[in-house]
Formats: structure tokens, sequence, C-alpha cells
DNA sequence: TTCTAAATGCGAAAACTTCTCATTCCGTTC
DNA sequence: GAACGGAATGAGAAGTTTTCGCATTTAGAA
């Protein structure tokens, strides 16, 4: 029961944070902006308001529960938190976003930020690429899975 | 003179035009915001309007003369494109941007898009963080200096 | 100088996010 | 399980950043 994550991260297990958690959860995209959770929920028939929406998820963020994301689009993106930091590589032509773990590049970010004399508090590694499926489909914008520009 | 540059680039020799790259190239501050330009033009009393500022770093941009980041705040942030490509970190309590390169990362985040196989197009690496000078003076945030959160 | 396509400025509008505040809900107390 | 009080929600207004539409101006060629 999700009640006790909501419970667990200090927050009270509203109806539309529980929805909005077990929406994460079961949803097969795992990175998704605000608007995109609203009308996903708006069509299953959990209507959560848009703001309420913004406000949980950035709840949610303090709590440790999501993290967001700021490809270069100009929205915020949101995946919950499962396992271990990792980083995304993103497609420019159809949204496609997949994720990669590469344990130099922690280990030197660690290292120049310490150079540098700061104290590291975050960090956010974006590769931008056209993906295998879109490399193939040289025309315009080829299936718009995901997020895509044609939108 | 930059009328050169601007040709060069692809772009007719507008004022505004001429304006806006003369200012970045000397501008003290290499990371700007389109509304930092336009206030700073605006004091010098060489306004531009604010579309035109958008217009025109976009135009930059593409032709190659300055580059767009997207720090962790909402807004597009420009640089003019002098020598090699760098990576930023930034501190979270000031605004401070300090400059790196690493081959090393470099080279991994190519190996990584090939892996993944992925065409790379481009990459962005932001390191937060907290810079010596915030260091140091541990209460809230200190000199404002550069985009503070403080403003 | 004249001419034309391109660029600019302005305000309107779009896109995204936050705020305000009346209403509703959660969780605790009785 | 009814009552209470503070926290959370919903709806719309408002804030931010960026783009758009179009009348007017300008760069650069003729
Ligand atoms: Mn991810
Ligand atoms: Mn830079
Ligand atoms: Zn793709
Ligand atoms: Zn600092």
């Amino acid at each position: 029961m999700e009640s006790q994550d909501l419970k667990r991260a200090g927050l009270k297990a509203t109806l539309p944070r529980l929805k909005i958690l077990k929406f994460l959860e079961e949803s097969k995209q795992r990175h998704m902006s605000a608007e995109e959770v609203y009308k996903a929920l708006l069509e299953a028939g959990d209507e959560v308001g848009l703001a309420t929406i913004y406000r949980v998820l950035t709840q949610f963020e303090s709590a440790g529960l999501v993290t967001r994301h700021h490809f270069d689009e100009g929205h915020s993106v949101f995946e919950l938190n499962l396992g271990e930091h990792h980083d995304h590589i993103v497609c420019v032509r159809c949204g496609r976003v997949d994720e990669f773990v590469d344990e130099i590049i922690e280990e030197r970010q660690h290292r120049i930020a310490e150079e540098k004399g700061y104290e590291m508090t975050d960090h956010a590694l974006y590769i931008y690429g056209i993906c295998p499926d879109c490399r193939k489909t040289q025309g315009r914008g080829p299936r718009t899975q995901g997020r895509g520009k044609a939108n």
C-alpha cells in the first residue's frame, strides 16, 4: 500500500497524492511532465487538478520520491526514484530517453568539483542524439513515441 | 569590425545584431540570459526590443556564434563561443559559474552514445554545488554576484 | 537614390508554473 | 464514529519566459 510510502516520506496520505504515486509506479513511461501526468490521470478517470500535480510532484521531489529533470525542452520532467542515480541520453528526433550509469564519469565529476573547491550537491549529464530507430528512418521525425517535438 | 563576423555567419549586419554581438564580446559576464542582455543594453542606451534579443540570440545559436545553456533555473543562458567546448559547474547559492573540460568524460560520453546506438549531436554536463566563497559564508546566500536565486 | 526582401519593435499570445483563497479532507481527539 | 483543526485541494488568476503577428523600418543591392 502506497500510503505507507507517503507516511514514511512525511506526507499525509491524501487521495491526490496516492493517485499520482500509484500512476508513476504503474506507468510504462518513466519520464513524464506534469502535464502528461495530468492528462493520463484525467483519461483514467482519476482527475487531479493541475496545480496539485505540480505541488505534489515538487513535494515528492523534496521528499526524495522523485527526481526532476531539465531536458533541453522548456519544462520539467519527473521520474520515480527506484534504484540508483543514473544519467540520460535523449533522442532529439522522437523524444526517446535511455538511461546509463558510468562510474568513471561519476568519479571524474567529484574530482572536478573538488579541484574547483566546490561542495557538490548535484549534477546532471544529458547526451543528445538520434536514437537507433530514428537513424534508420532518415526522413523527418518518425514514430512519435514518448514526448517528441512533433506534438 | 563585428559586421564581418555577422556576414561570415550568413547574417545581415543590422544595428541590433551588432549591438548584441558587441555587448556579448565586451561583457565581463560570459553567461547571460536574454533578459540580462536586454537590460544591459537598455542601460547602455543601446536599447533593442526584447523579442529581437530572443530572435537574434537564437539566430546566433544556429549560426554557431553562441551556445545556449539550460542551467537548473527556468530560463536559457547564452554564451559567446570563443574557444573550445567546455562544461559548467554552477553555484546553487550565488549563481557563480565556472568552466572546465575533462577529456576522459568527453571520451566516455562518445563511447556511451555509441554503445546505445545513438548518433550523438550534443551533450551537456552541469555540476551543481556550493562555491568556495559561499562555503565560507555559511549563513544564507552571501554576495549575490552573477545571477543568484536572491533576485 | 530607389527598391525589395529581410529585420525590427510592439503588443498579444502561448507555454509552463506558481499563487490565492474558499472549500474539502485527513488524522487525531473525544 | 462524530467533531475538530490544520493541512491539502481545486479553480482560476497571475507570474515568467519565450514566441508570434504584423505594421514599419532598414540593409544592401541595383
Ligand atoms: Mn531516468
Ligand atoms: Mn561557459
Ligand atoms: Zn528517436
Ligand atoms: Zn557561490
